[in-house]
DNA sequence: AACGTCCCGTAC
DNA sequence: GACGTACGGGACGTTA
């Protein structure tokens, strides 16, 4: 018998209202009665029945549960089951989704909830719910109640969601092992204290629940952010500050759901509540009740114990509404899409293939569109499904499709027809894909290259954002049809109906986005930037990503066998100074061996509270004679050559073509830039003796040399024109060394003689004002302290003043148009120019500067990669352009031929800003060739 | 397992 | 905090 039985029972009183009044319940405990059951249900193997057949293994784990804790409160506690009311809460009003994708509850587990309910008040104890709301709610207003009315308050329960509750005079309380959740188990769990709990869960979200939360928001990011900021709301009034760009991205798309998901995890305090606190007075039994439930459901030892046994026997036991894509599987059809298309004069165009990589992607299908909503697949190459081997009912054979080389056949004629407009999304992809094929297509449109001559530096330009910016559309993501990880299959084991849905989808957000973009280009007057540059420049890049470049393999695997060598001695060396082993190529480590076991002075900096160990801190360290350090920068130096050069370039080596085939991305760079990847071969090293031995492996094809020629400080030019620097600029038509020039008007020295060190800093302030100059990094890069950077930067512009006023304008105009132009027209928005936060306002500023000039010149390089082709051909040469990095050409020229092609390169490269622009500075290009791009530059 | 971020380093 | 534009590798932490 229970203490509380013993006490009720020696006493002898029937609980009466003309009672004298008795001591004031101190203590009340509160039964989560889901949570209660779901552990019970868990708890114990679903083997009891009861003699209908009803499963009980759950109830019984409950009530044995109950009476455990009925046994271990006093006279003075009261106690209540709070359960869920059937039906939705007035959270679903909120947020119609809350707790939607919550499974069923378990078939042997529904049946129980009548039972328990029957335990409870077969027990004596209150059980209340209440329609329209949760549990949670009746507890937390049950316990403000309580701690009302001076009686401390322990929760029944493990779930998470009642932490909040937690407060002095509240407490939680383990079902399971009577442990008492704290504080400290919040913390532990959430990361703040339990006030906070739900605006970390404001954030989190709760995928039980479908609480949305911020997505790419988890436990510990939440509460670091609470912790930061104090609570949900001034997190999100401070959201711009955020430094991660998704993060703060997603804290600002998602600020109202962050809001939403908070009142929904908030429980509600302020019911009316039914029962006063003595309602809730624990009482005994009364045993004929509880014999009668404990006999109804055969918990025969439960009664047996409780000497309740009267020894009767039981038993023990999508959104496509609109579109109508056409999959097409015939050359009848296959016909008259491509009749429709040419009589239409534009369609857009788009390839399905086995790879991301032009080169090495196998055409899979063509998806094309006539008119929005109105798209169509052809299956060209699709095998079976799963691992292509045929079952007995012949499900694995490959589907009905047009003959491969009969549809391109078809195909080609209006691919190439001049009167056809094909319009794709990043079309040069489809373009080599399709050449391989020997499909020429042309004229072309590029949506991709619409909206990034439309709004470079708003935004990216890949499909997926344009259709949800422009079209309010959300496409289908390619992991959904083709799947992901482990389960990823290629495009051509994509069964046919999702291939359709996917790639019709293309076309036909393509053919939308054409619509929409094209007619701006007049609006906005960017039509030149596209016709005259963008556009034609196209398909000089997939003619170069095609020709790709020679590199030998021999080279590079010998370089990396000797780089492999060289480390391991090095980490030897490493580990003997260390006095251990560790990971060399953490910077956190080596920030630990460095600065705490070996005491290094060097400090702490960035904002992760790390050490630094970058190059400048380790060269510090080297200075001052320490071994290690110095080693780690030379470890440094060869894992990075090996790693992102030698090793990873010799992957890249096309088996086929036996070339390297780089990708050039025509719409990343804000500025107007190329970008190049997979592999990059913009970054390249040069710079080291070591490094630049890598070009060695770029060579040319026999009976070919390489020819680099490079505009000579094209940048500084551009900017001593656009500022109408007088000085600067006389000083390019005198063809004077520009860093001596400046060298000499800043620090007053003359030019015979010049110490090297003072060219050095002029040159770095020549690059400082192209990147739009502060004095912190300029000291940076000279190695001097700010000070002494501000004053040189001041003399600067007293030398040039037509610069400062350059920037001051550029600042300006920024400001006021809210974008900068280059020479040619184009635009660069800045929509952060304004920006109230200081470091993104001047990080904007200090572009406003540097696009202008960069930007610039990225048009003149791209105007000259446009014209050098045809005037190759014209001149009956044979060159092939290889490479462009920025203020580089690269080709491979017949060796009878490099004389010619070097003048005819040069002749356009240094005439490329005509005649649109004319230039009051010259522009210089110098040649180099020879058998490797380490000779040729 | 996939992703994002950080740190670092390469190019112009 | 921290000079412009990129890409990428490795470590690491988080999310799911």
């Amino acid at each position: 018998m229970s203490d509380a039985a013993e006490r009720e029972t020696e006493d002898k009183t029937p609980r009466q209202q003309d009672e004298a009044p008795r001591e004031p319940v101190r203590h009340l405990y509160l039964v989560d009665g889901s949570g209660y059951i779901f552990r019970a249900y868990h708890k114990l193997p679903p083997t009891m029945t009861r003699a209908d057949g009803t499963p009980t293994h759950a109830a019984y784990g409950f009530t044995n549960m109950l009476l455990k804790l009925l046994r271990d409160i006093g006279a003075r506690d009261a106690i209540a089951v709070i359960f869920d009311a059937d039906g939705k809460s007035f959270r679903a009003d909120i947020y119609p989704e809350y707790k939607a994708n919550r499974p069923e509850l378990p078939e042997d587990l529904a049946p129980q909830f009548p039972i328990v309910r029957d335990a409870v008040r077969a027990m004596n104890i209150a059980c209340i719910e209440e329609p329209g709301y949760e549990a949670d709610d009746l507890i937390a207003s049950y316990a403000r109640r309580a701690e009302e009315a001076g009686a401390k308050v322990t929760v029944i329960s493990s779930d998470k969601d009642l932490m909040q509750l937690i407060r002095p005079g509240v407490e939680m309380m383990d079902p399971m092992d009577g442990r008492i959740i704290g504080p400290e188990d919040v913390e532990k769990k959430f990361g703040v204290e339990p006030g906070k709990v739900i605006d970390v869960q404001a954030l989190w979200g709760d995928s039980v629940d479908n609480v949305p939360g911020v997505p790419g928001i988890g436990q510990k990011i939440a509460a670091e952010l609470i912790q930061q900021y104090g609570d949900l709301e001034n997190l999100l009034s401070h959201a711009e500050e955020i430094k991660q760009k998704k993060r703060r991205e997603n804290l600002i798309e998602f600020a109202e759901q962050a809001r939403i998901s908070r009142e929904l995890v908030r429980l509600h305090d302020d019911m009316e509540l039914d029962h006063c606190l003595e309602d809730l007075r624990a009482h005994e039994p009364e045993p004929d009740k509880l014999r009668a439930f404990l006999e109804e459901n055969g918990f025969k030892s439960i009664a047996t114990r409780l000497g309740l046994d009267d020894g009767a026997q039981q038993v023990a036991a999508p959104e496509t509404a609109e579109a109508a894509y056409e999959l097409v599987q015939d050359m009848d059809r296959l016909r008259a899409w491509i009749d429709e298309a040419t009589r239409q004069g534009i369609v857009a165009v788009d390839v399905e293939t086995t790879s991301l990589d032009a080169m090495a992607a196998e055409l899979v299908g063509v998806s094309m569109a006539t008119a929005p909503g109105r798209a169509c697949y052809i299956p060209l190459a699709h095998k079976g499904e799963g691992d292509g081997s045929l079952d007995f009912d012949g499900k694995g054979g490959a589907p009905e499709q047009v003959p491969f080389e009969a549809a391109l056949d078809a195909l080609r004629p209006m691919l190439a027809d001049p009167g056809v407009l094909k319009i794709g999304q990043n079309i040069k992809y489809d373009c080599v894909v399709l050449g391989h094929h020997g499909v020429e297509v042309t004229p072309i449109d590029d949506t991709m290259l619409l909206s990034y001559v439309l709004e470079a530096g708003k935004h990216g330009h890949g499909m997926d954002e344009l259709a949800r910016l422009f079209l309010d559309h959300e496409t289908i993501p390619y992991k959904d049809v083709a799947g992901s990880g482990k389960s990823q299959v290629t495009f051509d084991r994509v069964p046919l109906d999702k291939a359709l849905d996917y790639a019709a989808e293309d076309a036909d957000v393509t053919f939308r986005l054409h619509a929409l973009l094209k007619p701006r280009l007049l609006q906005e007057r960017m039509v030149t930037v596209y016709e005259t540059l963008e556009r034609p420049l196209s398909p000089v890049l997939s003619r170069m990503e095609r020709n790709g470049i020679k590199v030998d393999p021999g080279v590079l695997r010998r370089m990396s066998q000797d780089f492999a060598q060289r480390m391991a001695e090095l980490e030897e060396k490493i580990y003997e100074l260390a006095g251990e082993r560790f990971t060399i190529g953490s910077p956190k480590q080596l920030g630990e061996i460095l600065f705490e076991k070996m005491s290094l002075q060097g400090g702490r900096k960035g904002k992760s509270g790390a050490y630094s160990t970058d190059a400048d801190v380790l060269q510090t360290l080297a200075a001052q004679g320490h071994d290690l350090p110095a080693r780690v920068l030379d470890w440094r130096q060869i894992q990075k050559l090996k790693s992102t050069y030698t090793d990873a370039l010799q992957d890249y080596i096309n088996p086929r073509t036996k070339r390297v085939h780089t990708s050039f991305q025509q719409a990343v760079a804000s500025t107007g830039r190329l970008s190049s990847s997979d592999p990059n071969l913009q970054n390249i090293p040069i710079r080291t003796e070591e490094g630049r031995k890598i070009r060695q492996a770029f060579v040319a094809e026999e009976g070919n040399t390489l020819l680099s020629v490079d505009y000579s400080q094209i940048e500084l030019r551009l900017a001593a024109h656009m500022a109408d620097e007088e000085s600067l600029k006389k000083a390019f038509r005198d063809d004077l060394d520009i860093h001596a020039m400046t060298a000499s008007e800043v620090f007053g020295v003359p030019l015979e003689g010049m110490d090297p060190s003072v060219r050095r800093s002029a040159k770095a302030i020549n690059f400082g004002i192209i990147y739009g100059i502060s004095p912190y990094g300029l000291a940076q890069n000279l190695g001097i302290d700010q000070g002494a950077a501000r004053d040189y930067i001041k003399l600067y512009f007293e030398r040039y003043p037509a610069i400062k006023g350059y920037m001051d304008e550029k600042k300006r105009s920024a400001v006021d148009d809210g974008f900068v132009e280059t020479m040619f027209g184009r635009r660069i928005y800045l929509p952060e120019i304004k920006s109230k936060v200081p470091g993104r306002r001047s990080f904007s500023e200090r572009a406003a500067i540097n696009a202008p000039i960069q930007g610039s010149a990225a048009d003149i390089i791209k105007r000259a990669m446009i014209r050098v082709l045809p005037a190759l051909e014209d001149a009956g040469l044979g060159a092939r352009l290889l490479l462009q990095v920025h203020d580089e050409l690269l080709f491979e020229v017949p060796e009878a031929e490099v004389e010619a092609t070097t003048r005819l390169v040069r002749e356009v490269m240094e005439n490329a800003a005509a005649p649109v622009v004319d230039l009051s500075v010259p522009l210089v290009a110098e040649a180099g060739t020879g058998r490797s791009w380490a000779e040729a530059h």
